[in-house]
Parts: structure tokens; sequence; C-alpha cells
DNA sequence: GAATCCTATTGAAACGTTTCTATAAATGAA
DNA sequence: TTCATTTATAGAAACGTTTCAATAGGATTC
């Protein structure tokens, strides 16, 4: 591979004026960078990136720390982090935190490779994460909270969308409305009960524990938690799951069990993918301001960078997306 | 930040001591090789990991190419690459190529800040791909054909593919096939026509152009082939598409006139994307093998990195995916 | 024509590692 | 005791850039 140095000796001029020449500034004379540059095209020069990141202690490029490359993908989210990334010149990598403390993605975070990271990880412990952020490398958490000095929070507003999901249930006249939860350990299944909670005693509806399932956010768990609740042969009247994939997975569920959804029971999900609009029935869901989660992200850390000063919380609010999942119940008897 | 420098003055030894107790190395001594992690963690060090990079003109990691990073993912593949990867020890990043030269992608292949690479992405021109692969810099495109010393290809076969979807709705009675392509440039769409023409004449079908149609492999691209086919008043008794995304655009159109499918009209997608499984009717459709695209492909890599010498092309069989969107035709009058 | 100011160019240091080579100390053989 | 050998450590060069400070020469001013 040719250096700069090859080009300087074929343009016949010193390094530093082959540098100046590459790098557009102004002190050179056209005739010199017209001669340096036909020497580096002749060369087919690349300059390389690591030596050239070294000096300048800035790398121009912004990681996307993901639990996992292979999905489950958040395209909007890294569409609005992707769109505000380039608009200011910067490059994004993703990189996925598969194998903990090995994983690319610490090995880029601790190392410093790139001049700021977003991370929607759950498997990036918060301790990495906290002995990774320091001064001139902003950190922007979206999948939890985290108090420190260089650490920013984003999320859409749990709280409020599990209230606006909970509270449709209500309105279409139920009163026993079961919560799906997603793992223990989940930030954001901890705050879409609370947001459950709080409509439920905002109607004055008491919260009866025995109307709380486990799931863990996949199919999978949402038809367990739901053919367990058919088993015990008490079926609310209607379920807010705390994500769409479990709504789903509970769909199935009531389905092998000739139960009509919304027909018998309703339920409403929670991330409106784009998988919800193609269950029969149509889910009716929670959407979240993806597009605005990740351009704000990039927005806060570009200020970081800028040396501007932040607030350390944002939160944005959901919408309820109303499909035909949910009906509303007409009080018969009683 | 703390340097080696720093750690080598705390721990009282000389910065190349300090470098090999870092890595390693089993000349120094148990005594200061403690003290210099210990001095190491004191100062909270960590390596930067550019100048490592730079003296060892290594960086132990590999990117992923991608058109979008916000998808279409091909998440079944990203698993192959991610797990063979992280089984030699490498990184793995993916990178976008929106932006064309100035993107991230092109930056990281010419600027060579990868050991390796992997190319799906269109965008990519082959220019720019052949401008960067060089010696001991393989790359892997994906979704064309290039022929270089230093470009491998690995591809799940088109041909042969469509071939099987094609003669799939023969052997259920269709005769009148309409395939309805993909960008008119793309790769993939050129080579699964010639599938579909194969099948034709393998069984005595003459091939008529009325039967082609053209799509952009999106929703709306068949969606819009296939309304224009309604419209015509002519419709063939089945159709091939060259991907899911377009057969449910298709379904949606044959939907919204009243056409039933299978009853009326067989259709087969490619690609068995997740939703083909949850459209109505559920989609038939060629599954590729995907995962194992990704792992051989950096299989590949790490073949070519460690000396060896691989083919260049490699053609991975496709499987018929059975669902319900196809139906035997019985042939009641003619 | 001397003094001043630009302008274009150069030389050299620096970024933080790794690694080759040299050296000093410790060990062993004679 | 001396010399050779091993071992642990140190010194310094190198990786390929960028950029500060220095310089030379030409243009401008009076």
């Amino acid at each position: 591979m040719a250096t700069i140095k090859d080009v300087a000796k074929v343009a016949g001029v010193a390094i530093s004026t082959a540098s100046y020449a590459l790098n557009n500034s102004t002190k050179i004379s056209q005739a010199t960078k017209k001669k340096v540059e036909e020497a580096a095209k002749s060369l087919n020069y690349q300059k390389n990136g690591f030596a050239s990141d070294l000096k300048r202690t800035k790398t121009n490029t912004i990681a996307l720390v993901l639990s996992d490359l292979s999905g489950p993908f958040y395209s909007e989210l890294i569409q609005g982090v992707q769109d505000i990334t380039s608009a200011n010149g910067y490059d994004l990598i993703a990189c996925s935190s598969i194998g903990g403390p090995q994983s690319t993605a610490v090995r880029f975070l601790k190392e410093k490779r790139v001049d700021g990271a977003i991370i929607l990880a759950h498997n990036i412990s918060d301790e990495i994460t906290l002995e990774s952020a320091r001064k001139d490398f902003p950190l922007v958490v979206l999948d939890r909270t985290l108090e420190n000095e260089f650490v920013y929070h984003v999320e859409a507003d749990n709280v409020q969308g599990a209230y606006t999901a909970t509270e449709h249930l209500i309105q279409h006249g139920h009163e026993d409305i079961a919560y799906v939860s997603g793992p223990a350990i989940s930030h954001d299944s901890i705050r879409r009960f609370q947001g459950y909670q709080d409509a439920l005693k905002a109607h004055g509806i008491p919260y009866q524990s025995k109307w709380k399932f486990s799931g863990d956010f996949t199919k999978k768990g949402g038809y367990r938690a739901t053919k367990l609740m058919i088993a015990q042969r008490d079926l609310p009247e209607g379920i807010f799951y705390a994500n769409d994939e479990m709504a789903i997975g509970g769909l199935q569920a009531f389905q092998e069990n000739g139960i009509d959804v919304p027909g018998d029971i309703s339920i409403i999900g929670y991330d409106d993918i784009e998988l919800a609009e193609y269950v029969n029935p149509p889910l009716t869901t929670i959407k979240q301001p993806k597009y605005d989660t990740g351009a704000l992200s990039v927005h806060l850390i570009f200020q970081l960078l800028a040396g501007e000063k932040v607030n350390h919380h944002y939160k944005l609010p959901t919408e309820l997306v109303t499909r035909q999942s949910v009906k509303l119940k007409t009080k018969v008897s009683e």
C-alpha cells in the first residue's frame, strides 16, 4: 500500500505539503495541489484511517450498540439515527454486544474507537457503560436509566403508553384487565406495569395480583402465559400484553382454544411491529416514536461533542393505534 | 485518558515492559506483570485501539456492508456471519453504504479499517469493490458476480430456486405463468427470470413476454404490477413473484378485487420472509439457505486471511416451502 | 533599496502502541 | 574465578498521519 510518503516523493514535495494538499488546506497553491493529487491517483493512494484517527484523536464515527446484529430490528429507530448521523457528516457503525465483556461492542466502547455511542443492548451491563462513559465520549442509553455525568437517556414514555393502553380497554367497558409482563428485570416492562396500575387506579378499579402474568417479550412467552390463563378457567375481559410479540403468541393460544378475539376477549399490544397489522384480527397497540427516539439520541451526541449542555433525560410521547383486537363491551347482564 | 506511558511510570518499569506485561508475553516475570496490571487498573487504563492497530497493521475486525442499516434485514444471514466471526475471535461491525462514495462503508473499505468484508449492498458500485479489493484484504460479495483475484462470491442458487418455484406451479396444473420481476438491474431478479424460463422450456411451455411484469422488490411494486394484470382482464393461472414482499402486495390487490388466492389464481413468492407465514393465505415460497450463506462467507474470509486458496464462486441450494397459496388446478373444461 | 508582510513550502515533533535489539543481572559450567 | 548462557528489562525505532513552528522567497510599502 502506498503511503503519503510515496505520494510526496512522486509529487516532489514534502510530506507535510502532500498532507495539506490532500486535506484541502487553503495554504497550498493550485499547482502543487494538482501535482499531489495526480501522484496520489497514480499510486492508488488511500490514507490509513488509523494513523489519521490516532493523530486527530477523533474518528468521526458513532456506534450503535445492539444486543444482537441479527435482530429484532428497530428499523425506524436506526433510520432516525442514520439520517442524523450522516446529515452531520459522521459515520455510523453497528456492533453487537453478544459475548459480553469480550464483545465487539465493549471493545469499541472501552478502546474508544468511536466518538460517541448509542446503546440499545440489554446485555451490556451498567458497569461497563459507566466505565466507558467519560468526558468527550457521550453515551446515550435507550433501554435503562443510569445516573452518570456522561450518560444520557432517551425513551418513549412507557408509563404514559401503558396508561393509554389500559385506559383504552377500560373505556371499552372492560374492568378485569390482565397484564402480561416482560422479563422481570426489564426496565420497559416495569414502567409499563406502572402505567397499567396508574390507569386502573385513576378509574377506581382495584389492582388484583391474579391478573399479573409473567412473560418474556417473546411470542412463545405470550403463548404460554395465555395458555395458563385459559387453563385457569378464569379469563379477564381484556389483556394488555407488554409487547406485540407476546400478544401475537396470545392470539395463537386463543385461536387454538376457540376463543374469539375480540368477541370473547379484547387484547392490546405494545410496539406496533410490522406484523401487528397482519395478524388476525389486526392488533390494537401502542406505537412508539422510534424514529424520533433515534434521531434525538444522535442529536444529543452531536450537541455534547460540540460542547453544549443538554438534559440527562428525555421522554417522548407514544400513540394509540386502533385496529380490531379491542371491542366495546356491551354489558348485557349484571 | 491514561496511556501506557502512565502505566509504565506508575509501575516503575519501561514502556516496553508494560506493553509486554499487558499482552501476556512469557518473558515477563510474574512479579512485574502483577505490578503493571495493578498500575493499569488503578489508572483505569484502556489501550488506544488505533495506535495498536496502526502498529499491528491488523484490526481483527470484519465488516458487513449493508445497503441500509435499517433493513430489510437478513437476520439469519447475519446470524451466520456473526457466529463464525466470533468463533474465530474476530469482531464484526455492520456499516451502511447509504451515501455512495461518501458512505461509511466505502470509507471503511478504502481506508482498510477492517481485515475483510462481506458486501451485501446493491448500492456499492462494482468499481468501488474492485478498487478496494487487494491482497490481504479479501472481499466476499453476495449480490453480484465480479471477476477479480481478490473478490469471492457466494450465493443461493437463484436459477435453481426459480426453476423449482415455476415447476411447482406447472406441476399443479398451471400453464400460463407470469413472472413479476425485481429492478431491471438486480442480479438476483435476472437469475430468477432465467430459472423461470428454464422451467417453462423444460416442460414444453413457450415463454410469452406478455407474462413478464416489472416490479421492484417492494410491496407497493407487487401491488401495482398485480393491479395492472387485473386491469388487463387477462389473468394467468399462476404468478411467480421474484420476492415475497411483492407477492404480499399482489395478495392485497387480489383481495381488493375479490379474486381468491389460491381458488382463482395461484401465487408463489421467493425468500420466505417472516411475514409469509402470516398473510392470508400463507404464502408458498422459496427458502434460501441464509444462515449458511453468511457462515460460508466469513469462513472463506478466514481461510483467505490464513493464506489458503479457495474457489471464487459458491452456490448454495434453495428449498421449496409449501404453504397455501398454490392450488392444484383441476382441468374442468378445455 | 531597505524593511515589512504575505504566501507557499518544509522539517520535525507528536499521537500511543508494538517489537527489534541491546543491556544488565543472574545463573550455570568449567 | 572466569566465561558463556539465559532471563528479565530497557531503549529506541517504527507504524502513517497531522500540525506546529520555521523558513525562504516574492510582493508590497514607504
